[in-house]
DNA sequence: CAATAATTCAATATATTTGTTGAATAATTG
DNA sequence: CAATTATTCAACAAATATATTGAATTATTG
């Protein structure tokens, strides 16, 4: 193998990856398996494909290895290979919130017009008042993904269970909640529900894996 | 547009990136212009295509605002849109020379077959010695890339210029090589070349930006 | 060890991506 | 302002990716 056989090989299988991140179904899966590791049904269930569908979509991510198998009684169960893959993901999330003008502004303008009274925070701003323990962490997440690694002191509340369980909030606490990330609606519709009923309410920007990638405590 | 409709669409748009990202001409190009601004000619010759082809491929990458245009004379020269494009190339290249076994064994294979005799260092290691002030760092890229940006104080020799030019090097120098980062040959090629010579010399894993990312100084 | 249940495979039609060719466009320069 | 030249566009054939269907595989559990 010569020097540009070597590249054509190399750069060829660096777009394989490429090709794995080419699919929407393909990073909505990620996104939820970078929460907690899922069953191939459950994932079809999610985000509403056929399980044969879901399970060549899972493949592919395994093929490139940005996902591994293990097996738990008659289901394989998928997860993340390593922590890289988080980082991945996350910057290509990042540069397309950031950088590109038509997803920035059709997830702006849908925000604006259903949740117009949320007001977001970020892991950084939060660092710098240093006032973290002031705050009580909201994680309104499904339960399993809350026990599987959460905020530090977060209080549990997923997010089709909280109206029946205002009790566990005060409205002189001052709230931040948090979900799976920015292309997740959960916390902010929790947010919006909460400012209504006069809580005291604001929206993490982050997800509970960059969160911890920034030194910040969890459980 | 309800929830979901904005989902499929913000999905659907990150992975168009992602597409943008799937093509191994697209991330060589990638490579080339974290460098240096290039024309489309310039591209189209550098990684062997034709020019409708590089334009083609060019206009993908603009497309999806990883890469923006300008005009110097008749010539339009395309750049890097912001540095987050580098983080994001920079993570999807680490991801895949340090996660998938198939590409570091190829890359690894070629190495210890064509440049037995070189060492490398990352820019961390270089830290922790705090001895970076009795580095020579020896930039062997094309002059015109060398003078955009480089390493604080380096020498610039292009490789193709090496041979002729040794005595702007001596045998006493610990000379630290590099050039345009994990994927390209250069810097193996000059530090096998002044090994073989009786240089000190070793490679430098990083190339520039990755290096100024990290603090570190640039001229 | 057979029944069961989840996952993967195989085959198909459709849609998308790719590289090539040659022509069209645009805008700088003399 | 015409000539020049770099870039982009358009149209095509070949290759690749996608979702669907139903069957095959696998290995756990009773």
């Amino acid at each position: 193998m010569d020097k540009q056989e070597v590249k054509t090989d190399v750069y060829q299988k660096i777009s394989n990856i490429g090709k794995a991140l080419a699919n929407p179904f393909r990073l909505r899966i990620l996104n939820l398996i970078c929460q907690d590791t899922y069953s191939v049904e459950k994932i079809a269930a999610e985000i509403g494909i056929s399980t044969a569908n879901a399970s060549q979509h899972l493949q592919v991510l395994k093929k490139v290895k940005l996902l591994t198998t293990s097996k738990e009684g008659h289901h394989v169960i998928y997860s993340l290979a390593n922590n890289k893959v988080f980082k991945l993901w996350n910057e290509l999330q990042q540069f397309s919130l950031q950088n590109n003008h038509q997803i920035k502004g059709t997830l702006e303008n849908f925000k604006r017009e259903h949740y117009d009274k949320v007001l977001s925070v970020s892991a950084e701003e939060i660092v710098q008042t240093k006032k973290i323990d002031q705050l009580t962490f909201l994680d309104v997440r499904p339960k399993k993904e809350f026990e599987k690694e959460s905020i530090a002191n977060a209080v549990s509340i997923p997010i089709d269970t909280l109206k029946e369980n205002l009790q566990l909030l005060t409205k002189s606490q001052q709230i931040v909640v948090y979900c799976r990330g920015p292309l997740c609606f959960f916390a902010d519709e929790a947010v919006q529900f909460l400012q209504e009923k006069g809580y005291n309410a604001i929206r993490l920007e982050e997800e509970i894996l960059a969160w911890k990638h920034k030194g910040l405590p969890v459980n």
